[in-house]
DNA sequence: CTCCATGTGTTACTCATTGTAACGTTACAA
DNA sequence: TTGTAACGTTACAATGAGTAACACATGGAG
Protein backbone atom coordinates (compact mmCIF):
# COMPACT_ATOMS: atom_id res chain seq x y z
CA UNK A 1 0.00 0.00 0.00
CA UNK A 2 0.94 3.66 0.56
CA UNK A 3 4.49 3.69 1.09
CA UNK A 4 5.25 7.05 3.07
CA UNK A 5 4.06 7.92 6.27
CA UNK A 6 4.88 4.05 7.29
CA UNK A 7 4.97 4.30 11.17
CA UNK A 8 2.52 7.18 12.35
CA UNK A 9 4.25 8.38 15.22
CA UNK A 10 7.88 7.21 13.98
CA UNK A 11 10.09 9.63 16.05
CA UNK A 12 12.84 11.71 14.82
CA UNK A 13 16.90 11.32 15.14
CA UNK A 14 18.45 14.98 16.32
CA UNK A 15 19.57 16.31 13.06
CA UNK A 16 16.15 15.56 11.59
CA UNK A 17 14.24 16.83 14.48
CA UNK A 18 16.78 20.48 13.99
CA UNK A 19 16.02 20.50 10.13
CA UNK A 20 11.96 20.20 11.23
CA UNK A 21 12.78 22.52 13.65
CA UNK A 22 13.91 24.97 11.18
CA UNK A 23 10.91 24.01 8.46
CA UNK A 24 8.55 25.05 11.60
CA UNK A 25 10.12 28.00 12.35
CA UNK A 26 11.26 29.33 8.98
CA UNK A 27 8.38 27.93 6.58
CA UNK A 28 9.32 26.28 3.28
CA UNK A 29 12.88 26.58 2.52
CA UNK A 30 15.25 24.89 -0.34
CA UNK A 31 17.74 21.81 1.11
CA UNK A 32 20.37 24.80 0.38
CA UNK A 33 18.79 27.45 2.43
CA UNK A 34 18.15 24.69 5.09
CA UNK A 35 21.65 23.56 5.36
CA UNK A 36 23.47 27.12 5.40
CA UNK A 37 21.10 28.10 8.03
CA UNK A 38 22.19 24.97 10.28
CA UNK A 39 25.74 25.55 9.43
CA UNK A 40 26.87 27.02 12.83
CA UNK A 41 24.78 24.60 14.74
CA UNK A 42 25.47 21.24 12.48
CA UNK A 43 27.59 21.82 9.48
CA UNK A 44 27.20 19.52 6.67
CA UNK A 45 27.53 18.46 3.64
CA UNK A 46 24.41 19.06 0.77
CA UNK A 47 24.04 15.75 -0.15
CA UNK A 48 23.57 14.81 3.95
CA UNK A 49 20.88 17.87 4.34
CA UNK A 50 18.95 16.58 1.22
CA UNK A 51 19.32 13.07 2.55
CA UNK A 52 17.57 14.39 5.75
CA UNK A 53 14.96 16.02 3.56
CA UNK A 54 14.26 12.71 2.01
CA UNK A 55 13.61 10.71 4.45
CA UNK A 56 11.78 13.16 6.72
CA UNK A 57 9.25 13.38 3.78
CA UNK A 58 9.40 9.56 3.31
CA UNK A 59 7.90 9.81 7.25
CA UNK A 60 5.61 11.94 6.39
CA UNK A 61 6.87 14.81 8.18
CA UNK A 62 8.17 17.06 5.15
CA UNK A 63 6.50 17.58 1.96
CA UNK A 64 8.07 20.26 -1.04
CA UNK A 65 7.08 21.31 -4.43
CA UNK A 66 8.91 21.82 -7.56
CA UNK A 67 10.00 24.91 -8.73
CA UNK A 68 11.51 24.97 -11.41
CA UNK A 69 14.33 22.48 -10.79
CA UNK A 70 14.47 23.14 -7.26
CA UNK A 71 12.92 21.42 -4.41
CA UNK A 72 10.61 23.64 -2.25
CA UNK A 73 10.33 21.61 1.49
CA UNK A 74 7.77 22.41 4.04
CA UNK A 75 6.80 20.84 7.23
CA UNK A 76 3.66 18.46 6.58
CA UNK A 77 2.20 18.34 10.17
CA UNK A 78 2.12 21.47 12.36
CA UNK A 79 4.31 20.92 15.46
CA UNK A 80 0.76 20.92 17.75
CA UNK A 81 -0.18 18.08 15.90
CA UNK A 82 2.45 16.18 16.29
CA UNK A 83 3.06 17.02 19.66
CA UNK A 84 -0.62 15.58 20.66
CA UNK A 85 -0.03 12.95 19.15
CA UNK A 86 3.01 11.27 20.55
CA UNK A 87 0.95 12.69 24.26
CA UNK A 88 -1.80 9.91 23.27
CA UNK A 89 0.92 6.96 22.42
CA UNK A 90 2.39 8.06 26.09
CA UNK A 91 -1.23 8.11 27.43
CA UNK A 92 -2.19 4.71 25.95
CA UNK A 93 1.38 3.18 27.16
CA UNK A 94 1.85 4.61 30.10
CA UNK A 95 -1.83 5.96 31.45
CA UNK A 96 -4.33 3.44 30.50
CA UNK A 97 -5.70 5.62 28.42
CA UNK A 98 -6.30 8.26 30.99
CA UNK A 99 -5.32 11.92 30.70
CA UNK A 100 -5.80 12.27 34.23
CA UNK A 101 -3.49 9.96 35.53
CA UNK A 102 -1.26 11.73 32.86
CA UNK A 103 -1.34 14.68 34.90
CA UNK A 104 -1.44 13.54 38.97
CA UNK A 105 1.56 12.11 37.65
CA UNK A 106 2.87 14.87 36.17
CA UNK A 107 1.96 16.66 39.24
CA UNK A 108 3.75 13.69 41.30
CA UNK A 109 6.96 13.91 39.12
CA UNK A 110 7.20 17.38 39.42
CA UNK A 111 6.85 18.36 35.68
CA UNK A 112 4.05 20.31 36.71
CA UNK A 113 3.69 22.18 39.31
CA UNK A 114 0.58 23.67 41.20
CA UNK A 115 1.10 27.48 40.26
CA UNK A 116 1.02 25.93 36.30
CA UNK A 117 -1.76 23.82 37.04
CA UNK A 118 -3.83 26.50 38.35
CA UNK A 119 -3.15 28.52 35.09
CA UNK A 120 -4.24 25.30 33.45
CA UNK A 121 -7.59 25.20 34.84
CA UNK A 122 -7.81 28.71 34.51
CA UNK A 123 -6.98 28.50 30.76
CA UNK A 124 -9.18 24.91 30.30
CA UNK A 125 -11.79 27.29 32.25
CA UNK A 126 -11.55 29.66 29.43
CA UNK A 127 -11.11 28.05 26.12
CA UNK A 128 -14.38 26.17 27.49
CA UNK A 129 -16.50 29.50 27.71
CA UNK A 130 -14.80 30.58 24.40
CA UNK A 131 -15.69 27.37 22.72
CA UNK A 132 -18.97 25.78 23.30
CA UNK B 1 31.65 8.10 34.35
CA UNK B 2 28.98 6.07 35.37
CA UNK B 3 27.77 3.55 32.41
CA UNK B 4 24.15 2.39 33.58
CA UNK B 5 21.23 4.73 32.73
CA UNK B 6 23.33 6.65 29.98
CA UNK B 7 20.27 8.49 28.30
CA UNK B 8 17.56 9.53 31.12
CA UNK B 9 14.95 9.32 28.26
CA UNK B 10 15.96 6.61 26.18
CA UNK B 11 12.99 4.92 24.30
CA UNK B 12 12.09 1.00 24.35
CA UNK B 13 11.75 -1.47 21.26
CA UNK B 14 8.75 -3.60 20.95
CA UNK B 15 9.64 -6.49 22.90
CA UNK B 16 11.25 -4.20 25.90
CA UNK B 17 7.91 -2.27 26.07
CA UNK B 18 6.17 -5.99 26.35
CA UNK B 19 8.90 -6.73 29.07
CA UNK B 20 8.10 -3.92 31.04
CA UNK B 21 4.48 -3.95 30.49
CA UNK B 22 4.80 -7.51 32.47
CA UNK B 23 6.93 -6.55 35.25
CA UNK B 24 5.29 -2.79 35.54
CA UNK B 25 1.33 -5.05 35.43
CA UNK B 26 2.47 -8.49 37.63
CA UNK B 27 5.44 -6.85 39.51
CA UNK B 28 8.55 -8.72 40.16
CA UNK B 29 9.61 -11.92 38.29
CA UNK B 30 12.09 -14.12 36.92
CA UNK B 31 13.24 -13.81 33.56
CA UNK B 32 11.95 -17.05 32.78
CA UNK B 33 8.31 -16.66 34.56
CA UNK B 34 8.62 -13.29 32.59
CA UNK B 35 9.44 -15.50 29.23
CA UNK B 36 6.77 -17.71 30.10
CA UNK B 37 3.86 -14.88 30.77
CA UNK B 38 4.97 -13.22 27.22
CA UNK B 39 5.16 -16.75 24.81
CA UNK B 40 1.86 -16.29 23.53
CA UNK B 41 1.97 -13.07 22.39
CA UNK B 42 6.01 -13.29 21.66
CA UNK B 43 7.65 -16.26 21.84
CA UNK B 44 11.28 -16.44 22.86
CA UNK B 45 14.14 -18.31 24.43
CA UNK B 46 15.28 -17.79 27.42
CA UNK B 47 18.52 -16.45 26.43
CA UNK B 48 16.23 -13.57 24.96
CA UNK B 49 14.88 -12.94 27.83
CA UNK B 50 17.34 -12.39 29.88
CA UNK B 51 19.57 -9.79 27.46
CA UNK B 52 16.62 -7.70 27.15
CA UNK B 53 16.00 -7.92 30.98
CA UNK B 54 19.58 -7.02 31.09
CA UNK B 55 19.79 -4.45 28.64
CA UNK B 56 16.60 -2.91 30.61
CA UNK B 57 18.69 -2.76 34.02
CA UNK B 58 21.58 -1.22 31.77
CA UNK B 59 19.12 1.57 30.95
CA UNK B 60 17.77 2.34 34.25
CA UNK B 61 14.30 1.17 33.41
CA UNK B 62 14.79 -2.19 35.42
CA UNK B 63 16.71 -3.59 38.59
CA UNK B 64 16.86 -7.08 40.06
CA UNK B 65 17.95 -8.69 43.46
CA UNK B 66 19.39 -12.11 44.08
CA UNK B 67 17.60 -14.43 45.56
CA UNK B 68 19.49 -17.68 46.04
CA UNK B 69 20.77 -17.85 43.03
CA UNK B 70 17.97 -16.71 40.60
CA UNK B 71 17.81 -13.01 39.74
CA UNK B 72 14.15 -10.77 40.65
CA UNK B 73 13.53 -8.48 38.22
CA UNK B 74 11.50 -5.18 38.86
CA UNK B 75 10.50 -2.20 37.54
CA UNK B 76 12.91 0.45 38.98
CA UNK B 77 10.44 3.84 37.36
CA UNK B 78 7.30 3.69 37.94
CA UNK B 79 4.85 4.61 34.90
CA UNK B 80 3.57 7.84 35.65
CA UNK B 81 6.90 8.96 36.57
CA UNK B 82 8.18 7.94 32.65
CA UNK B 83 5.19 8.93 31.18
CA UNK B 84 5.95 12.82 33.18
CA UNK B 85 9.25 12.64 31.49
CA UNK B 86 8.05 12.03 27.79
CA UNK B 87 5.65 14.56 27.98
CA UNK B 88 8.23 17.09 29.40
CA UNK B 89 10.38 16.20 26.19
CA UNK B 90 7.43 16.56 24.00
CA UNK B 91 6.90 19.93 25.80
CA UNK B 92 10.06 21.03 24.92
CA UNK B 93 10.55 20.04 21.86
CA UNK B 94 7.53 20.75 20.34
CA UNK B 95 5.52 23.56 22.67
CA UNK B 96 8.15 25.80 23.45
CA UNK B 97 7.78 24.29 26.85
CA UNK B 98 4.39 25.56 27.56
CA UNK B 99 1.84 22.59 28.94
CA UNK B 100 -1.16 24.89 27.75
CA UNK B 101 0.07 24.70 24.32
CA UNK B 102 0.58 20.90 24.52
CA UNK B 103 -3.37 21.27 25.89
CA UNK B 104 -4.35 23.42 23.23
CA UNK B 105 -2.98 21.55 20.58
CA UNK B 106 -4.61 17.75 21.87
CA UNK B 107 -7.84 19.92 21.83
CA UNK B 108 -7.29 21.17 18.19
CA UNK B 109 -6.42 17.68 17.02
CA UNK B 110 -9.17 15.51 18.81
CA UNK B 111 -6.70 13.87 21.48
CA UNK B 112 -9.01 15.57 24.22
CA UNK B 113 -12.15 16.94 23.96
CA UNK B 114 -14.07 19.39 25.59
CA UNK B 115 -16.22 17.24 28.18
CA UNK B 116 -12.72 15.44 28.98
CA UNK B 117 -10.91 18.99 29.73
CA UNK B 118 -14.55 19.88 31.91
CA UNK B 119 -13.46 16.92 33.78
CA UNK B 120 -9.96 17.58 34.20
CA UNK B 121 -10.80 21.12 35.06
CA UNK B 122 -12.60 19.81 37.93
CA UNK B 123 -10.05 17.14 38.90
CA UNK B 124 -7.64 20.01 38.46
CA UNK B 125 -9.76 22.07 41.24
CA UNK B 126 -10.19 18.91 43.52
CA UNK B 127 -6.58 18.36 43.31
CA UNK B 128 -5.57 22.04 44.57
CA UNK B 129 -7.58 22.39 47.22
CA UNK B 130 -6.60 19.37 48.86
CA UNK B 131 -2.73 19.62 47.89
CA UNK B 132 -2.59 23.34 49.21
C1' DC C 1 27.00 25.66 -29.20
C1' DT C 2 29.72 24.57 -25.16
C1' DC C 3 30.68 24.32 -20.53
C1' DC C 4 30.11 25.37 -15.70
C1' DA C 5 27.36 26.05 -11.69
C1' DT C 6 23.73 24.36 -9.33
C1' DG C 7 20.38 20.92 -8.13
C1' DT C 8 18.67 16.30 -7.92
C1' DG C 9 19.14 10.90 -8.04
C1' DT C 10 21.50 6.94 -6.46
C1' DT C 11 24.25 4.32 -3.66
C1' DA C 12 26.90 3.22 0.16
C1' DC C 13 29.43 3.18 4.44
C1' DT C 14 29.45 3.55 9.52
C1' DC C 15 27.64 3.23 14.13
C1' DA C 16 24.26 2.36 17.65
C1' DT C 17 20.16 -0.02 18.88
C1' DT C 18 17.24 -4.01 19.19
C1' DG C 19 15.84 -8.71 18.56
C1' DT C 20 17.56 -13.24 18.72
C1' DA C 21 20.11 -16.87 20.30
C1' DA C 22 24.06 -20.28 20.89
C1' DC C 23 27.45 -21.73 24.02
C1' DG C 24 29.90 -21.85 28.42
C1' DT C 25 29.94 -22.03 33.36
C1' DT C 26 28.24 -22.78 37.99
C1' DA C 27 25.96 -24.65 41.72
C1' DC C 28 22.40 -27.19 44.08
C1' DA C 29 20.04 -31.65 44.51
C1' DA C 30 19.20 -36.56 43.95
C1' DT D 1 28.62 -37.33 40.05
C1' DT D 2 25.66 -35.76 37.16
C1' DG D 3 21.78 -33.40 35.34
C1' DT D 4 19.37 -29.39 35.39
C1' DA D 5 18.25 -24.76 36.17
C1' DA D 6 20.46 -20.18 36.48
C1' DC D 7 23.40 -16.88 34.98
C1' DG D 8 27.60 -14.89 31.93
C1' DT D 9 29.50 -14.01 27.50
C1' DT D 10 29.58 -13.30 22.82
C1' DA D 11 27.75 -12.69 18.38
C1' DC D 12 25.05 -11.91 14.37
C1' DA D 13 21.33 -9.78 11.51
C1' DA D 14 18.20 -5.98 10.67
C1' DT D 15 17.09 -1.35 11.12
C1' DG D 16 17.58 3.58 11.74
C1' DA D 17 20.27 7.71 11.43
C1' DG D 18 24.20 10.48 10.07
C1' DT D 19 27.37 11.31 6.47
C1' DA D 20 28.81 11.76 2.04
C1' DA D 21 30.71 10.61 -2.69
C1' DC D 22 29.60 10.37 -7.38
C1' DA D 23 26.78 10.53 -11.37
C1' DC D 24 23.29 12.90 -14.07
C1' DA D 25 20.57 16.83 -15.75
C1' DT D 26 19.82 21.53 -17.11
C1' DG D 27 19.71 26.43 -17.55
C1' DG D 28 22.54 30.37 -18.29
C1' DA D 29 27.03 32.70 -19.41
C1' DG D 30 30.19 33.35 -23.16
Amino acid sequence: MNKAAKTPAASLGNLEQLVMDYLWSQGPSTAERCREALLSRHAMKDSTVRTVLRRLEEKGFAGHEVQGRTFIYRAAQARPSIAARSVRHIIDRFCGGSVEQLLVGMVENDVLDHSQLERLARKIANRKRRTS
